[in-house]
DNA sequence: GATCGATGTCATCGCCTGTTGACTTTCAAT
DNA sequence: ATTGAAAGTCAACAGGCGATGACATCGATC
């Protein structure tokens, strides 16, 4: 039975509490995932979860902020020039879903985009800003706008079925082949 | 004040009901939706809502039933050969999206799929019975289930922002145009 | 070694939810 | 006319939710 008052030691608890409400949001979007759930996964009080991120929408907001640069990002894939640039965002894109520790932020932004009204900002702002914008200044044809946004579409629509609903046939394919069938779309679109 | 009992003349009150249902589903999502708002959109008393459809979840698998015969939609697409089947099956894509009889249903089939494991697997058969299985087999050349998985998760990357994230490239884009630039790319994934 | 903020827990409040059972009114069949 | 099922409402329950404020403990500072 774990007493009250400060624990000893060194210990991140706000860390850990981050990180349980990173993956209980991703498991089980944003009305699903309670504080209660977050705090018992954290091994915590659930008050100390207020104390720590505020409101639930706060600590939603936190548990979204990405642990990567988004520049970075762009600049990797279309510095090097519009040559190959789709099979270099498909890569890109399911570089950072597999990884661990983005995963599970990227998870709970697309389910959290489903729940609520400031969920769908988010993922429309991080599309938005972060990605069509920055790519989409550096191609040449009309429409380059829309052009940008359905391949962004076409890899959402991938995710979603991959990591949310668990499509079978998805769910079960290399990353490698993955790349190597949607790279030329992408690249059909921002060519 | 609406009185107690049975109303009198002829009413179809248990079809607004699902009408309800089906708008309320779509616009804010499973969790989103209660049955005391679904009731109050219908001009209903919460409980009838029980009476008619059970549990909030048996109204939900009654919103989701589409209206229209999944089998004749996959003839019309695959029907005329595989030439020009990626067209065909975006504009008959869009145009369930963009009729009003079935746009609600999606919705709420497309929100709810992200809400709760059993929505998940609602899509995840819809998908898979549906479309996949269907088309995939009249296709040549290997992983055919693959490549047609990957066509339906553009489309359904391109339903996800245009209609429940609302991105405004999307949004104000024509059918014709989406047509236009999406049917060429679901047509490299079936030829 | 007293003090003070950071860390952490506890008990609880008010609210909203899905669901239920009793009751009332209308319609149709006898 | 009577009856019985269908249609519809009302009141309420039990449970879970987010949030709050008072309190307890620890670590560092002077």
């Amino acid at each position: 039975m774990a007493r009250s008052g400060r624990r000893p030691g060194d210990n991140d608890t706000r860390g850990e509490v981050l990180a349980a409400a990173r993956a209980t949001f991703a498991d089980k979007g944003y009305h699903g995932a309670t504080i209660r759930a977050i705090a018992a996964a954290a091994d915590v009080d659930p008050a100390l979860v207020h104390h720590y991120f505020g409101t639930k929408e706060d600590l939603f907001v936190a548990a979204v902020r990405l642990p990567m640069p988004p520049a970075e990002f762009a600049d990797r894939i279309i510095g090097p020039g519009v040559d190959g640039a789709g099979e270099r965002l498909a890569a890109a894109f399911f570089g950072v879903w597999e990884d661990p520790a983005t995963r599970d932020a990227l998870l709970s932004m697309l389910r959290g985009a489903f729940a609520t009204d400031q969920g769908a900002a988010v993922l429309r702002d991080f599309f938005g800003t972060v990605l069509v914008r920055r790519l989409a200044g550096r191609l040449d044809g009309e429409d380059a706008e829309l052009r940008m946004t359905l391949a962004a579409a076409h890899l959402v629509g991938v995710a979603v079925l991959r990591y949310v609903i668990r499509f079978p046939d998805l769910e079960s394919a290399s990353v490698d082949d993955l790349v190597a069938l949607v790279g030329p779309r992408l690249q059909a679109y921002l060519g």
